[in-house]
DNA sequence: CGTTCATTTGAGTGAAGTCAAACCGAGTGG
DNA sequence: CCACTCGGTTTGACTTCACTCAAATGAACG
């Protein structure tokens, strides 16, 4: 993918913290792979900003939306999380974001005070935790020099090459969108108008085509890159 | 300090590795605190985007901001590195942004391939990485909240307030700008005009009073959070 | 088939950007 | 000691991209 430095509210290859290929504590990782599952609606909460932070989270299905709500109402979305990523990782007592479903979704419930006291003994797993908020902390970046300094234009095309090269699922150049106009927006720091209107002018330049709202077929995708900037 | 949720481009207590309090490896951390001090001019590079991270280095003396540049000049500064905080963590082979003094300073060169071995034996270590970038990841997802949804206005007072939580050097209600106003500007997402005019306006409404443009006097910090927004 | 929620489209506004010039303080050298 | 330069900052005039408000359209579901 031709400008594969861009990531957009999601981590370049998820924060995942089971251990990959050969690893000697492969054991203790699975250890924390099998919490309960839990089913989350659209729109419903994981957990809100202020919670005791109890659990980890890893997605199984679905997206969910970690965001911080301004007094007034404005928000801003700091990750799409997508299956195999884990939320809730830090080293604070209590939550400082929303973590809400934008499509029904699934999520398996790991003990964080389990995980951490495993984790201060066992320097493996305390690297993959390591490894798994570096990555998150790449994307953050990776985001806010987008919602720094790109146009609408530049970020949402960014934003659907992101897409785009993390769903691996269905087929090449066919990107779903399984969130709300309003959840991009607060993620790229725009308005819903602003949004649906860049999405239009990609649809009228041929660049994309959009099937029912949420399904973009990804038409010409050099155009695309070129469009995205660096 | 009211609104304490807001650190802009700063970690909320700094990314320390070292141990905190009582720590039974408070020796390897040791270790690596004794690394050999470099001397930086102002403007000088640490270390440049793409370069092979072969050192973290921890801030003595100084500024340094890190930075993405896009191909067209266009930046976006990702931090400013006080004294006591990190830079260079994470497991990429290379460096994926620059780092840049905005003033003359001092930083001591820890080998990262060291730490890494180290901290891969050692789960306390380990922790204390994680812990340090967690509090980065903290500090950027607080800055992308500032820029994708507040005001220049709340953009420059919630930075004003955040430098003036950390820097606890001098007196209270003083803030000193070890940078320039291009480097605000790129933090902020904003551009040098608008910065300057929106310091001019918090000087008009005697919110602040600006010594030689580097010594930001504090008049009334209680309207200073008010303008900062949530 | 009407209600509801989400998206699109249109018209007008405004906050921040651009371009340009003036200002200011710190060095430097005549 | 003053004139000149130079980088940085401030201020002014104008433009523009994205926002706001408002209405129309479309999809989903009971």
């Amino acid at each position: 993918m031709l400008g594969a430095s861009q990531v957009i509210g999601a981590n370049s290859h998820g924060a995942h913290i089971a251990a990959s290929a050969a690893s000697s504590s492969a054991d203790t990782a699975d250890r924390f792979e099998r919490g309960t599952i839990r089913r989350i609606e659209a729109k419903e909460h994981v957990f809100c900003d202020g919670d005791p932070r109890t659990h980890v989270f890893r997605i199984e299905e679905g997206v969910i939306a970690l965001s911080k709500l301004l007094g007034d109402g404005r928000r801003q979305i700091i990750e799409f999380a997508y299956p195999g990523d884990y939320i809730g990782l830090g080293t604070l007592r209590e939550h400082i974001f929303d973590a809400q479903a934008t499509c029904p979704a699934k999520v398996r419930c790991l003990s964080a005070a389990a995980l951490e006291q495993e984790a201060s003994r066992d320097a493996g797993l305390a690297l993959r935790l390591y490894k798994a908020v570096s990555a998150e902390l790449a994307a953050a970046r990776s985001l806010l020099v987008s919602v720094g300094q790109q146009s609408a234009m530049e970020r949402l095309a960014g934003f659907l090459l992101s897409l785009s090269a993390r769903a691996s699922d269905a087929e090449e150049n066919v990107v779903k969108l399984p969130m709300r106009r309003s959840d991009i927006a607060d993620l790229l720091g725009l308005t819903i108008e602003t949004v649906s209107r860049t999405i239009t002018k990609l649809r009228t330049m041929h660049v994309i085509d959009v099937v029912r709202g949420t399904e973009v077929h990804i038409l010409d995708s050099d155009r695309l890159a070129e469009l995205a900037g660096q």
